[in-house]
DNA sequence: ACTTAAACAGACCACCTAGTCTGTGAACTT
DNA sequence: AAGTTCACAGACTAGGTGGTCTGTTTAAGT
């Protein structure tokens, strides 16, 4: 049992830094020192392995990284905005850090494996989904205004967060990271509750 | 010379769809009905081969699809607008649009091949640059709030776009287009000139 | 007519790839 | 003590993979 943790993990180590494509079953059993046997007992095939990591670790690391912190009853903009800063902080200090992992799976699998697609498209649909709840709860305790298109700005926001780990891949992270929350707390304004003029 | 032409354009497309490390060269040549000779004649290796991709076609896909349409001396902010909403409606209609080529090389190489991220990065520095300068005019022109980032601004907006491409490639792209695109909207409300009240 | 070189064709090579299959030692059961 | 199952080891295969090398055709130059 703990070999397949180990193989899971390490597997997604070297996935997420070599891509599914680019890594070879060898390389990684390679890494753990284990046999084509070991492999082959616990596992059906490559697919079913990269599945299983999905399941196992990738969706729970989605969880608690990027749908926990927003669980809160308190203004959900503060909560994404937290969110978000301290997601980006790990990717600024972790040199080991390939973009954000969903995003990189998503865009290496997008019209190549409809298997694996869909577990990962079911990842992002229940972060969408917690996303939208969290916004609309916010609508409700009059944190949002009440014009706000919650789906809306799920969207947008899942769409610059993946964007900005993408660019944060690239020359001066943390400099892109502080860009990104100014202009992302320009945008929070532009959809939080207004402030009645008395 | 028109054999390069044809190396190069179905290498993209094939690459494009099923990755560069996920496409051999022998898949190339089999769709172009030629021999390897024929490929090692004209590049040294399948590296040069998508350097030479990433040159002749990439850069001026970019330029030409976001770079050019920004280029006028109107609100940069409805340029940025249009620019992004015709892009994006290409990847609605096209099935074979599998999000931004860009990002998709981007995110795929990160981390695996540093000869090839030069050249992309260089690519992805052309695009910022002008998207700043875009808005540096437009902010002289007093289309802009005179306290906006500009490098900010366009550090969002590249992210933001490539995110939603990411995105556009899973289910409803046209609605996924449709609500960034609003939010789109409602972000550059917050950073385009205050209408003075008089 | 002879040479030269551009533009390919295709056999060939060493190495890698996912996956199979037989074996084997240890633990556990009866 | 014998049998059985678990958890692996490792040789093996069929089919790629990037890349090389030796042609061969065609056209242009002289």
């Amino acid at each position: 049992m703990a070999t397949m943790q180990r193989m899971q993990t390490t597997g997604l180590e070297l996935f997420y830094a070599n891509g599914y494509y680019n890594t070879s079953v060898d390389d990684i059993l390679k890494k753990l020192e284990l046999s084509k046997g070991a492999f082959y007992y616990h596992f059906d095939s490559k697919e079913d392995f990269f599945v299983q990591i999905i399941q196992n670790l990738l969706a729970r690391k989605v969880y608690s990284s990027l749908i926990e912190p927003i669980e809160g009853h308190e203004n959900p903009l503060i909560l994404i905005t937290n969110c978000f800063d301290e997601a980006m902080e790990t990717a600024v200090h972790n040199e080991m850090d390939f973009g954000c992992i969903l995003n990189n799976f998503l865009t290496e699998f997008n019209g190549k494996n409809e298997v694996i697609m869909y577990h990962l498209n079911e990842i992002t649909t229940v972060w969408e989904v917690n996303l939208i709840s969290a916004l609309q709860k916010g609508k409700f305790n009059g944190y949002l205004d009440r014009h706000v298109d919650c789906e809306a700005v799920a969207t947008f926001l899942m769409s610059s967060y993946f964007g900005v780990r993408t660019l944060m891949t690239g020359l001066s992270p943390s400099a892109k990271k502080y860009r990104f929350m100014t202009q992302l707390r320009m945008y929070f304004k532009s959809i939080e509750a207004k402030v009645v003029v008395s």
